[in-house]
DNA sequence: CTTGTTTATGAAATCGATTTCGTGAATACT
DNA sequence: AGTATTCACGAAATCGATTTCATAAACAAG
């Protein structure tokens, strides 16, 4: 229904101009009487405006993406919900497109959200771009999120390397000392990063001749974690902690520990990122609490800001994580 | 830049007609050399189709929305991802709205699917619908997911009912014999048809002599379990096992039975739903395995069949669960 | 009382791709 | 050979809302 009536049925019916019904949808100045007839006519049809048509001629939607590399992962879930909470408050809606981190789909999703007059783009990058072009062409604001993008635009980012610090940091504190990694796909940004972190304080303390061998590479989901933890065990002197990169990489990791009889404290974990939906015990991990709400909703204030015009330079900003260290210390021998 | 190219320059640019370059990019018979030149033009020019006035010309867009209550729910990111997964394949791309249950936010939802022209909408409605009506508006297809809309429109369902008989059923079979339930709101479909579920099998055997008492109705959420569960445990004769309506609200349960010192299988417990991101024994709570990802994929494909001019009467498709029970049965006393 | 300025409003252009319609050329059929 | 049919393709209408432009009325200033 709603979707035929158009703005010349609602004219002829209150007896005025396109034009005049136009200008009561949009706040120009009418007269009192005339107004009436417009809400009155528009009531009696159902009229709802053509959307198309609106951004066809205003070559601007209220609508802003949101490209996500992996709808499924609670970190991303969670910064969206941040993003959309914004953007309702500011009157537009949004829209979810999950990319799979495939840089063939996000640039599809970039096409489509420039071809559709989107207000705006917030963007997780996926690892690598198949064309640094691509950036340019909406042509409209677009935030970065999670990950850099190389260019220049704005960028809601975290400390991904001093994440990694804090973790193993925190589980050296607790009197672990063969303190293992378990990270992302090495052309992951957030992956490769959180892992230097954690190679910065392994060197320090100089507590493995070869890091590496205590590092693996995976993927951010839940069986990356679980692969990466089993061959760690299976190494020829296994650690007696990790430092899970991300909140699902840890989920596989604590499963194969359990399987394994190895539960935290037993075996010390640290997790970059809160652990999504979680039945142990708060405090037998070390979590490294990641701003993800936040980041969204950052994300989503400067997008807007740009929307309206803002002329500041391009500006990245860096919010802060909080280490919150497991409770109980490593028990002696172990 | 794309996005200001149109086809008037590509034509020009290839010496042809607007109306050949469209046809170029459509299908049409073009005779081979015009079309390599307007290919050339397009190539040349950067030339993406802005689809903001083709959806006004065609009233149809490419474009297909899932509205989905609460994507921070595993479930229901796992039902996108399979309403994803079809939709791609088909060529449409799929975008996400969160309703949060507000029945103002689905019904904005829908005018914006109706007056964006997209091809289709997978709606799980919300608990209430604040206008019957709206679901006429959309004037395209639509199918719902996971609840009724009370409309003669396509579903994708499963059986609520029987996923309660069977969560409880699992239970007593493994020696449990005071099994409550806590369920979410009680204008929720899925919620109430779970726990009528629970209550059938519980007043068969002749379980409680007040069932009411043994019930929890609250939010779909994790601190909705917990809530739920934390009131059972003080009620004056606890029950020795318990059904959680949903997946999220297990997570709760669980949560506050680890915290009160008793682990399943001590404490029964039956969760609707696979536990998202679980870390604890696989073996230990009984899973009624539900099909979201299935669903999703259903959906989806009945709705393609839609667009693409199917003419069957109404469809509901219900999907089956799978009930796992628990390895371990109750230990004697308890 | 005239000239200058707002102000409300309708007619018409506009956004960019699609599609109908019509024409001339090419091909098929009797 | 002559008529019928198909075919490629350009001109122009179309989708529906917005916006420019022009106009007439209302109002202010001199």
């Amino acid at each position: 229904m709603g979707c035929v009536t158009t703005i010349y049925e609602v004219a002829e019916r209150a007896g005025v101009s396109p034009a005049t019904v136009s200008r009561v949808f949009n706040g120009s100045p009418v007269s009192a009487e005339k107004t009436r007839h417009v809400r009155k006519a528009a009531a009696d049809l159902n009229f709802v405006p053509n959307r198309t048509a609106r951004t066809l001629r205003r070559k601007n939607s209220e609508m802003i993406a949101l490209i996500l590399p992996d709808i499924e992962n609670p970190y991303f879930t969670s910064m969206a919900r941040g993003v959309e909470d914004v953007a309702q408050a500011a009157g537009y809606s949004l829209v979810l497109c999950n990319t799979d981190d495939d840089p063939g789909k996000e640039s599809q999703y970039l096409d489509i959200a420039a071809s559709e007059h989107m207000a705006g783009v917030v963007l997780a990058p996926v690892a690598r771009h198949a064309d640094e072009q691509l950036l340019e062409l909406p042509g409209r604001p677009l935030i970065s999120v999670d990950r850099t993008t190389g260019l220049p635009v704005d960028a809601v980012m975290m400390d991904n390397f001093a994440a990694g610090k804090d973790a193993v940091t925190a589980l050296y504190q607790g009197g672990y000392r063969r303190i293992a990694c378990i990270t992302g796909p090495d052309d992951v940004e957030t992956a490769v990063e959180r892992a230097r972190g954690w190679k910065s304080v392994v060197d320090r303390r100089q507590m493995f001749a070869d890091p590496g061998a205590f590092t693996r590479f995976s993927t951010f989901r839940v069986d990356g974690g679980r692969t990466a933890m089993a061959s760690l065990l299976e190494s020829p002197s296994p650690p007696d902690a990790v430092v899970a990169a991300n909140n699902v990489m840890s989920i596989g990791a604590l499963q194969v520990l359990a399987e394994a009889g190895m539960r935290p404290p037993h075996f010390g974990v640290a997790t970059i990122g809160d652990l999504p939906f979680t039945t142990i015990s708060p405090k037998s991990v070390t979590v490294v609490h990641l701003p993800a709400r936040h980041m969204g909703v950052t994300a989503a204030q400067l997008l807007i800001e740009r929307i309206q015009g803002d002329p500041q330079p391009v500006r990245t900003v860096v919010l802060r994580h909080e280490t919150r260290p497991a409770a109980y210390p490593h028990p002696a021998g172990a």
